[in-house]
DNA sequence: CCCTTTGGTAAAGTGCCTTGACCAGAAAGG
DNA sequence: CCTTTCTGGTCAAGGCACTTTACCAAAGGG
């Protein structure tokens, strides 16, 4: 029974895509590789243990072939380094290089520095509970689709 | 003098990504006449007195060319009209035809109904709290960037 | 009148991603 | 075993939202 919140101003589809640009543009560009979110992404999912490519594809909801020319960018800026899965003659496996390590750390580091600003900037009690809101959204998502 | 939130968990950009691309596909589609988002956008955009297609490149970042393109199938699909600035003869007014009008309303009513359900789900105050963070992040951005 | 600025268009290219087709090894059934 | 099916991966081609480069025509200020 949620006395209808009546939200206003611009809506959320609007909100989210002006944020997620604007986290997109501070970890874009030539201080990092020129790497896009996407190639950002496949690093961030690749397991400790090494990760198959399709994997990676279904975790990110895409096709293999498009995790698949991520990767291969990512290799020939060796990122990321493949070796034989013991388990699957077919398969490879996809681990982070010493570089790709040290790049996602960076990443990380820059991420952390920028949600600092924000809670910063709000209050860090309502950031917070932006980002539990954000988490509960990103996992549930949608009802109808 | 935030206490160092210390943040955790997935960070912001696969967060936000990951809750963009619900909304995304939630308002893509057959259902919508399988525009884009960034149709979507322009749709959104046009202001009721008419906007000119420079004026909307600006607001949503991009070259007036490539707003030009997605102003071109908006017009092929008879969503938004065309007529001469009465104040600059070179330029052309954007204005919605009824049937983008009425696109552009159920594309709201879908997402106050999506915003509803979050609402729902976490509570209307976190909402609130959510939505208003959310705001002043699109609105002020990285510092960095 | 220049000259610069500005709204718009045309053409070509870029890059992320898709679909479609295929191959090689795996897995399950007789 | 030997088939059938499934699955991890790659190659090739194309879609499509952009961008860059180049251009035209009107605006507007010295």
């Amino acid at each position: 029974m949620t006395d209808s919140v009546k939200v206003q101003g611009p809506h959320v589809a609007l909100l989210l895509g002006e944020a997620f640009e604007r986290v997109r543009r501070a970890t874009e560009g030539p201080r990092w590789r020129g790497l896009r979110q996407s190639h950002l992404r496949i690093l961030d999912t690749i397991e400790p243990e090494g990760s198959r490519a399709v994997d990676l594809a279904r975790r990110l909801r895409m096709t293999k072939q498009g995790a698949g020319q991520l990767v291969a960018t990512l290799l020939r800026l060796g990122l990321v380094d493949q070796v034989p899965d013991p388990a699957d003659r077919r398969a490879r496996l996809l681990v982070l290089t010493d570089e790709g390590g040290e790049l996602r750390g960076a990443l990380e580091v820059r991420l952390a520095a920028i949600e600092e600003g924000w809670a910063d900037e709000v209050g860090a009690a309502e950031y917070a509970t932006f980002r539990r809101v954000l988490l509960a959204i990103a996992e549930r998502g949608v009802d109808g689709a």
